[in-house]
DNA sequence: GTATTATGCAACTAATGGGTTGCAGATAGC
DNA sequence: GCTATCTGCAACCCATTAGTTGCATAATAC
């Protein structure tokens, strides 16, 4: 399942510190991406590219630099399964309440 | 940061798959949870803990089983962090449109 | 009381992941 | 042209993790 990828990619302190940037000030090179984070240039290519096959993150080539986007929507698969397990959650508490009160 | 434990947790198809399997019937025993994993009940029991220390599983002894259940509001710092992400990804799209239209 | 069932704990293996370094290639600046 | 800059690729190390097995313990069933 595609989900389990997103999630993951989420589930780093670094990538998720990354994709907050990529918030605030896009677009970035992968250099740029990489500052103020602690690792290697390297070690943040590698997160990126995690990112990327989450679908998460968009990488374009600009010359010599590779230019660091947000995917539109790339959030949505998770919004999705959250709401959806919300829901249940909460029609469970409903079948719940329903039996006590019976 | 507790959000990316969050996230980490839901990132691995086993224990989505416990999650929604949890939204389904609930409360379950560990055994009953582990059948049809495709795993060992030690295997079950670790990915649980995984969930547990990430605050969206509540495991109460009873007897001599443990009752699994789902941690009532357990997704929410994942859907906030979702909904802040997105809430500032659009402006970013917005800030950009009304640069182009200028 | 005995057997069965549900679980916990510990040790172990195999695989994955985060991070590094070193080097090579391509583009931009001068 | 030459040099500096941005990046990619590959190998490597260390720590973590997914999963297993074996055994011990406690509660239920009969």
């Amino acid at each position: 399942m595609a989900l389990a990828e997103v999630f993951h990619a989420l589930g780093d302190p670094v990538r998720l510190e990354i994709v907050q940037k990529l918030t605030r000030s896009q677009p970035c090179t992968i250099a740029s991406v990489s500052e103020g984070l602690g690792i290697t240039r390297q070690g943040t290519r590698k997160h990126l590219q995690v990112l990327v096959n989450a679908n998460l993150v968009l990488l374009q080539p600009k010359g010599r630099e590779v230019i660091v986007e947000l995917q539109p929507g790339g959030l949505d698969p998770a919004r999705e399964f959250i709401a959806e397990m919300e829901r249940r959650w909460d029609r469970r508490l409903d079948a719940l309440r329903q039996f006590v009160e019976e």
